[in-house]
DNA sequence: ATCCCGAGGG
DNA sequence: CCCTCTGGAT
C-alpha cells in the first residue's frame, strides 16, 4: 500500500503540533462516551461538556437511562439542540444495549449502527478509542481539512471520504490522525476564515499555496 | 447568516 | 439526492 510523501508528511507535522491526539470529550464508562458522541452531533464537544457531568451523575448506569423519562434526559442535554431526538436515542439505544449486548458497547460497525442514534461516524469514533482499531472518523473537521489538502478529491459524502481516507492513510495512523484533524480545524483550518497566514501545513496545501502571502 | 467531531427518514 | 431535528456561538 503506497502512502504519497505529502501525506506522511502532514502526519508528522501534525504530529508535532498535536503530541496527544485525544479526544476532547469527557466521559467514564465506554457507553457515556458513547452518549456523548451522539450529543456531539452538530454542537461543540465544549457544549457538551458542559452537560455531561449532572447527566451523568443523574443517570449513572444503562438501567438508569433504560427506565427514564426522555423528557427528563432532554432537559439535561437541552443546550446541545435537537435535544428530544438525542433523549429518545439514550434512552432506547441503552435499553438496546442490555438486552442485545448484556450492556457492553459492541465492537462491530454492524452492531453499533444498529442502535438507536448511533450512524457511522459515531461508530467509527468508538472502534477506534474504545476499541483500537483502525478508524476513519468523517466528520464536518475531518472532510473539510482532507478536502482543503487535497488528501481527499473534496467530496463532502462521508462515505466518499471514508473510502478515500482507508487508501490515503496508513492504518495505523488513522485513529490519531483524525483527532487531530478535529483539533486543528478548531484552532487553524476553521470552516469560515481559514487561519492560513499562520498554517504550519500551508507548504502541502493546495488552499494555502493559492493565497500569497509575503 | 453560518457553523458546531450527525443521524434518520423520505 | 433531499429534508428535518435545535440551541449556542461568532
Amino acid at each position: 500500500m503506497y502512502i504519497k510523501k505529502a501525506t506522511l508528511a502532514i502526519i508528522e507535522e501534525l504530529k508535532q503540533l498535536y503530541p496527544d491526539a485525544l479526544c476532547s470529550l469527557d466521559y467514564g464508562t465506554d457507553f457515556e462516551l458513547l452518549f456523548a458522541v451522539r450529543l456531539s452531533a452538530q454542537c461543540t464537544d465544549a457544549r457538551v461538556n458542559l452537560v455531561t457531568p449532572a447527566l451523568f451523575a443523574r443517570f449513572p448506569t444503562l438501567e438508569d437511562y433504560a427506565q427514564a423519562d426522555p423528557k427528563e434526559v432532554g432537559k439535561y442535554i437541552h443546550s446541545c439542540g435537537f435535544y428530544n431526538a438525542k433523549a429518545q436515542d439514550l434512552v432506547t439505544c441503552a435499553q438496546q444495549l442490555l438486552s442485545r449486548h448484556d450492556g457492553k458497547v459492541p465492537d462491530t460497525m454492524e452492531d453499533l449502527t444498529a442502535l438507536a442514534g448511533i450512524g457511522r461516524k459515531t461508530a467509527n469514533l468508538i472502534l477506534g478509542d474504545i476499541y483500537k482499531h483502525p478508524s476513519y472518523v468523517c466528520d464536518t473537521h475531518c472532510i473539510r481539512i482532507t478536502g482543503r489538502l487535497g488528501i481527499t478529491d473534496g467530496s463532502k459524502d462521508p462515505l466518499q471520504v471514508e473510502r478515500q481516507l482507508r487508501k490515503a492513510l496508513p492504518p495505523a495512523e488513522s485513529t490519531d490522525f483524525c483527532h487531530r484533524m478535529v483539533l486543528f480545524g478548531r484552532d487553524t483550518c476553521t470552516a469560515r476564515t481559514a487561519k492560513c497566514e499562520v498554517c504550519a501545513l500551508r507548504p502541502y496545501c493546495k488552499m494555502g499555496k493559492k493565497l500569497k502571502i509575503d
